[in-house]
DNA sequence: TTGTACGCGTTATCAA
DNA sequence: TTGATAACGCGTACAA
């Protein structure tokens, strides 16, 4: 019941001043060792702390740092959050999480929420719906207003930040190379929609891989899905446009998808069509998640290392926090893409 | 570049004192017309925002709730963190996010630095290692000081505060019941070391139900896998125990796994072994996260309505922030489980 | 060696 | 109708 107690309340009890105390809890010199021992001790007795808060507003620092993702429940950027926890704990810096769910509103909500003194710098993935209607006003405002932001994954090169991406395109060639190189020649794309910028780029690295190892591309196994929110309610229709893709094209001997739960859908669905995996078709996904680890068949996939993404993102941002001299020039880091091979793949 | 506009700055552009600048601000009719306008109008253009960090330390509170887990990368406790999010957003009030990494220290050094003033109450689930050492002073303390707890899923019952949980005994023994229904005579248990509390509770129920329907439990098909971080590098040794586990019992026609891990790895050893689910063996898990729907055959389990958990936790919690009144009343709520009947089950 | 005064940004009370 | 002042908790330059 009782409430923390402060400087003054200790000053009080002891009979000296406030900066005495204060001073005396930091072993300064000024201060006499009867009087430090005394404070000390009562500090200790009554387990003082100094109020964050306080320290914060005179400091105008909140060594917190804001993050904003679409969404928490879901493997890659739960990982990442664990990569800047870990680098933000070890700096003596806090998290806070802001969700926008996909939609623009709650980005933007969120933002200015914590814009207003909560934090010393946004780490951020957009929203789908920031994507498609291209406005980026929040993040131009704040960086105007002289707060870091760090981007990751779902970025915009418009904005002028520090950012963190995994080279999606170059991943995603990789992939499709290995696939060429274990002799498949119909590889299917399971991609979506061209306004999420990781599928784009997903699938020109998918091109690009064909293109290269004189293969044509064939529009009738690529298959965009309709987009809405993954891993929820719409399975069953994702499923069923894969199913679709299959049944029309029984010559394909491969399949990439741009992400796991395409990914497993895709398994799941030449099960049923009594394909066999990888013997009939071979299967990479990207993203590495828990899902692809734990399929049956395990899944190949690209690792996009969301772990290193948050540890960079968070080293990043805290570097720009604590020096203001490089506030003028924006690095973009690329982690490496990783190949995880699996029982999905030959 | 340019810092955030306060008070102080319109006023002296205004050449007004800064008390009339917020009066004005909040539409105050001791304050003319004229100068409402004018100043509303000086704020609009240069976007001013009240400082969080100076109401904070005025109002004595933050509107933020501090949530503490052992890890984020785990369906289950990301959920719950959407469902606190949600609720939070709703009232106003932000998150932010303490990773213990199932440990006692991590867990006692962030509940430290947040309850300095950073929070106004906590969410809570414990770490494995505080469990096993069943050292809460500093749940104890911060509560002293009069900060707010509510725990869920991990909790222990001495500590005196709002707790959030799933009948997890019950829930066990329905999945177990349901089993029986189904035939199954010979039902092996995959559980954890009994300090795991959720753990133990979950065997509990297993047992009852058999006993309730006349069947013994057989030590041999009871695995309580040694301990070991779920999911990361330890996956292959927890294989080989449930191999062992099939193997040394060929007659076991059913398991019931207490979380999703150990069911899916179940099934992996399964395949492995040519048995057929659910014809030869069925499965049931519990938790109800992206592994089990995902997993062909998907996997029948029980559901701890994670969201609502959370939901829940945060409702509990901002009410106990925001009326003072109830400090001294603590509830426990039971969220019920739900059987979620999947392929891996008859 | 100790204490006073000020500032961080805001709001509330009281005085002008 | 407006402004000065105090207070939230802390740290520090400067005065005593």
């Amino acid at each position: 019941m009782k409430r923390k107690i402060t400087l003054k309340q200790i000053a009080r009890e002891l009979d000296v001043s406030i900066s005495t105390v204060s001073k005396a809890l930091k072993n300064s010199k000024e201060i006499s060792a009867d009087t430090i021992e005394k404070v000390q001790a009562f500090a200790k007795l009554y387990n003082y702390r100094p109020n964050n808060i306080a320290l914060s507003l005179k400091n105008r620092q909140t060594k917190t740092i804001g993050v904003i993702i679409p969404d928490i429940v879901h493997h890659f950027f739960s990982k990442v959050i664990r990569g800047i926890e870990t680098v933000a704990a070890k700096k003596g810096y806090n998290v806070i999480v802001g969700l926008s769910n996909e939609s623009f509103n709650k980005e933007v909500i969120n933002m200015e929420m914590l814009a207003n003194g909560s934090i010393d710098g946004f780490i951020m993935s957009l929203s789908k719906e920031t994507l498609k209607q291209q406005d980026y006003h929040h993040l131009t405002e704040t960086i105007n207003q002289g707060m870091p932001i760090v981007m990751f994954d779902r970025i915009v090169k418009d904005v002028n930040c520090d950012k963190v991406i995994v080279d999606d395109s170059k991943g995603a060639k990789k992939a499709v190379e290995k696939l060429i190189d274990l002799g498949c020649k119909e590889i299917g794309i399971i991609t979506t929609q061209d306004y999420v910028s990781v599928g784009k780029l997903r699938t020109k690295g998918y091109l690009q891989a064909l293109n290269e190892n004189g293969l044509d591309p064939n529009p009738e196994i690529i298959l965009k899905v309709e987009d809405r929110l993954i891993s929820e309610e719409h399975l069953s229709e994702i499923e069923s446009e894969i199913e679709d893709l299959f049944k029309k094209n029984p010559k394909m001997d491969a399949i990439f998808a741009v992400n796991e739960v395409y990914a497993v859908t895709a398994l799941k669905v030449a099960r049923k069509l009594n394909k066999k995996i990888p013997e009939d078709i071979q299967v990479i996904g990207f993203t590495d998640g828990v899902i692809s680890r734990h399929a049956i068949p395990s899944l190949t996939t690209v690792s996009q290392h969301a772990y290193q993404m948050g540890a960079k993102s968070a080293e990043l941002l805290i570097e720009k926090i604590e020096n203001e001299d490089f506030s003028e020039v924006h690095q973009t880091v690329i982690i490496e893409t990783e190949l995880i091979e699996r029982e999905s793949t030959l």
